[in-house]
DNA sequence: GCCTGATATACCTTGACAGGCATATGCCTG
DNA sequence: CAGGCATATGCCTGTCAAGGTATATCAGGC
């Protein structure tokens, strides 16, 4: 994972602008006016987006249009994993646990 | 999820107390050992990912042993799970290709 | 009750980052 | 190639969080 892939995400503009573009893909000004927030903030945070993998962005005309990629999500999961195999466990120790209480 | 989680985890020294305590519960002192922090700075960290939800701790004599919370993880579990559809959908396409492939 | 060890907090300084405004760049159309 | 959109960038300012040092709290043993 990118090192700093949790600090892109800390920004809350920014996981607005992720989940918008996971509906669809947008130019910067259908974002601008989706999230109300000013142009120029706007090409900023998609510029530390598009830095750390989390949108790529191809021309159209005078637009660009941005596009959410899955890369760095999938690291993200990746280093969840461990973590996940805490609760999991858990839930598991769990089951057992009711499953004896059957008997 | 609390909304600041991203925000807790943007700290790469808390992602290595994190790191630390997914091992084993551990007192404030063996984890400034372990991770070569000053004891001030080892005590925000925790006080920052206790109140996230991320950790709790017990007072055993006149030591805190702190503990991993799964919590906020399966939070953060739940927030990926949309994401997570992009590509295993993707995924999901091309294992469709692949078996067409073999007709 | 005092001393010591373990941990928390206060205060200060510094650096990173977000947003606003102005401006530059890039691309199309006439 | 001039003018107009669409987008990017530069500069400035305010905010906030991290780390350092000093100090406070708190529990245990003598």
């Amino acid at each position: 994972m990118a090192v700093d892939a949790f600090a892109v995400l800390a920004e809350p503009t920014r996981r607005r602008i992720l989940d918008e573009l996971r509906r669809s893909d947008s130019s910067v000004n259908e974002l601008v006016e989706a999230l109300t927030v000013s142009q120029p903030t706007m090409s900023k945070h998609l510029k530390v987006l598009r830095e750390a993998g989390f949108v790529s962005c191809r021309t159209a005309a005078q637009q660009r249009i941005y596009r959410i990629e899955t890369r760095p999500f999938e690291a993200l999961d990746e280093w969840l994993k461990p973590y996940r195999e805490l609760w999991t466990r858990h839930l598991d120790a769990l089951e057992r646990h009711l499953d004896n209480l059957e008997y």
